[in-house]
DNA sequence: ACGCAATGTCAACAACTGTTCACAAATCAG
DNA sequence: CTGATTTGTGAACAGTTGTTGACATTGCGT
């Protein structure tokens, strides 16, 4: 008989031990110090409940990976869809990036956080995904008029200066308080400068190269 | 007479488990996820006699933090006696900053990984640290003739953009082969690029704050 | 309604963790 | 030299770690 607790858990479980995983992330802990016992009990099951659903540690960490740049990705699928350059272009994507960070806090800040210090294989996969999204956004930038001429090199120096620009917003972004409006206006206003001041550039250069 | 205080000579065990304990950061480890006993046994010495040296593992992090910034801001220091703008000033920079990443590439390596994933304390540490940096950016910019009339919102922004553009790079060169000259070079021009197209926007920029 | 696969539980393990204490060797002051 | 301070050692502690194997419960397909 049943001294033992309802054991009624479907399907769900996987995704609220990555679920978990991912909020113990944005509180501070890297990944790499996470500690299997204190994750499953954080979800509610016992230590060896967590090998039903990932074979190791590693293998979690590479599906959060995966799992983490997919919504990356979907942004930027869904950014390419919208409309051509116009005078409000960088306002609009900045917002829009901004509100797409607020509601993915979690997969955000875990690809931050991951980017530097942790496992190499987590690092590398990240790394390999930005690395994607910069030549991306180089072959967009290049679709633009004023860009068109450009040399793939310098394309690709934009984009990856534009992307550091962006990550370090998301950085402040994650940083702030989620409720604190008029910080996070502050940060966009800044980002928006930014990529403006960016732009202003680009009718100047002449590559060197 | 005891006028000086009491000068610890030997400082060498100390001196040595910093130094372990970059190697380690610099080997993937987060420190967070650092092993006492680990660090210790690769010193050579008991994991006991670690506390002769300090009083615990958060002390030896924030030490570290200490150490890499003060290594930060020398090369800032030095940076500011050199010569004024001129045009070759973007290449020397970036020239000599790539070189000093190069010979302190265990204090950088430190810093980049625990400024995100990591104990709050270090993090928070760091974070500070790079703040104060961009301040300083910020007014040694102010000091040039094209941009001294700019608000204070907008040299902080530029500064911002232009620390974010130079930690990348910096990430670049700590992760490609020490002795891969050409490789550091592309990223070295990359850095310069980026720099200089920065820079082509500052006459164009009217603030709209 | 039955059986089987999926999911969860429990007990136990060896290994490793940080930290304490009392003690030995080295180093330095006077 | 003597005596005190610094530095390092070794044994031992109470917890925690990841992982195993055998067993219990659930729920789905038939």
């Amino acid at each position: 008989m049943s001294t033992r607790r309802k054991a009624t858990r479907n399907r769900d479980t996987r995704a609220e031990i990555m679920q978990a995983a991912l909020r113990q992330v944005a509180r501070g802990r890297s990944f790499e110090a996470m500690s299997l016992r204190k994750l499953t009990a954080s979800v509610g099951i016992v230590p060896t409940a967590f090998y039903r659903h990932f074979e190791s540690m590693e293998a979690l960490g590479l599906t959060l990976v995966d799992d983490a740049l997919r919504t990356l990705r979907r942004m930027m699928r869904d950014a390419r869809e919208r409309e051509l350059p116009t005078e409000q272009m960088v306002r609009d994507s900045v917002q829009t990036y901004a509100d797409y960070v607020q509601a993915n806090r979690l997969h955000f800040t875990f690809v931050l956080r991951e980017r530097y210090g942790g496992v190499a294989p987590l690092r590398h996969a990240i790394r390999a995904g930005i690395e994607l999204f910069v030549s991306e956004l180089a072959t967009d930038l290049g679709r633009f008029p004023i860009l068109n001429t450009w040399q793939a090199g310098d394309l690709r120096m934009i984009a990856g200066l534009i992307v550091s620009a962006v990550m370090e917003t998301t950085e402040l972004l994650l940083d702030a308080p989620e409720d604190d409006a008029e910080r996070i206006a502050e940060i966009v206003r800044t980002s928006e400068k930014q990529l403006r001041l960016v732009m202003l550039a680009v009718p100047q250069w002449r590559s060197s190269a």
